[in-house]
DNA sequence: CCCATTTAGTTTAACGATTAACTATCTAAG
DNA sequence: CTTAGATAGTTAATCGTTAAACTAAATGGG
């Protein structure tokens, strides 16, 4: 087992099509995620980013569970978010009123505007995407995105 | 301005296509993402299983640096995933014979079966994902996001 | 040759997310 | 009412990643 065997051969055939589009997926979020972390670093971080267009998309109040359910992570973990973007004045925090227990977090004008400038600088880099994908089959491409979002999202 | 302003307001138009384009292929990404890493723990990570299928893709061997590059993330986390793959036997580690700084990682027949067994659970999970796109669209779909792929992969 | 610079890999400290434990509050059954 | 169980949020410990410092070896110009 210590010899530099390199395993080429034996072909048991192509990936299954539902895994080789989850994988090239999972390879584009990593690439572009990654230029994004780098491009909004250190005013944003992507944890705190995604909740800033979760909140745009959506409008409205959310507790922290819901946001934490919606974004895939803990609790823990969005307590930790909500304070960073509730210390730069971006999201307000008040106590549910219905529920002792429960805060309600919301968006403010100034994290709209911090969403903004985030996505036109992310434009700036990201715009030559362009030059690959044309504007009908990003439509197409859209859609069908969509649908495959809204699979995994009914079926977790 | 501490009240509770929900901020539904004001709309400044709709965001840029590549902008929605990669904010869907991340949602997706993490939705799936979670479910895989759940699904193969504990015997496998995401980050082992990506270098297992990028040496199932290209084959061969690679240096420390080259993977590590490939699959954006440190030289220091690579150390520290392909010392896991190697306890598990799943790829072989030797010195570069050109280079005496370098290893040569490559991937070994127990590593390969462990990423099919990986793949035949996920598929047991995903497999319904037929349901929401046919696999001509699929098809469509895997094409363009190939090309997406390598403008990214291209100009980082 | 020699030495300055670059590159491969490891080690250490700091950071963010997860898990688990804990407090406080809500809900519902008796 | 009372109380047992579920739920919202925070806190503490642990794990994996990053950034930076470090060792060792390659490269290239005097």
């Amino acid at each position: 087992m210590t010899g530099p065997t390199p395993t080429t051969g034996a072909d048991p055939g192509p990936d299954p099509p539902a895994f080789q589009l989850l994988n090239e997926i999972g390879i584009i979020a990593q690439l572009s995620g990654t230029r994004a972390e780098r491009l909004l670093a250190p005013d944003l971080t992507m944890a705190q980013f995604v909740v800033l267009n979760h909140f745009h998309r959506l409008g409205g109040e959310r507790s922290l569970v819901r946001l934490a359910t919606a974004m895939q992570v803990t609790k823990a973990a969005m307590t930790n978010t909500i304070a960073r973007l509730h210390a730069k004045g971006w999201v307000s925090v008040r106590p549910d009123p219905n529920d002792g227990r429960g805060k309600l977090v919301a968006l403010l004008p100034p994290g709209e505007a911090a969403r903004h400038r985030a996505i036109f600088l992310l434009m700036a880099d990201l715009g030559g995407l362009g030059e690959a994908v044309d504007a009908e089959s990003a439509a197409t491409l859209l859609a069908l995105l969509r649908r495959i979002r809204v699979w995994l999202d009914g079926t977790r």
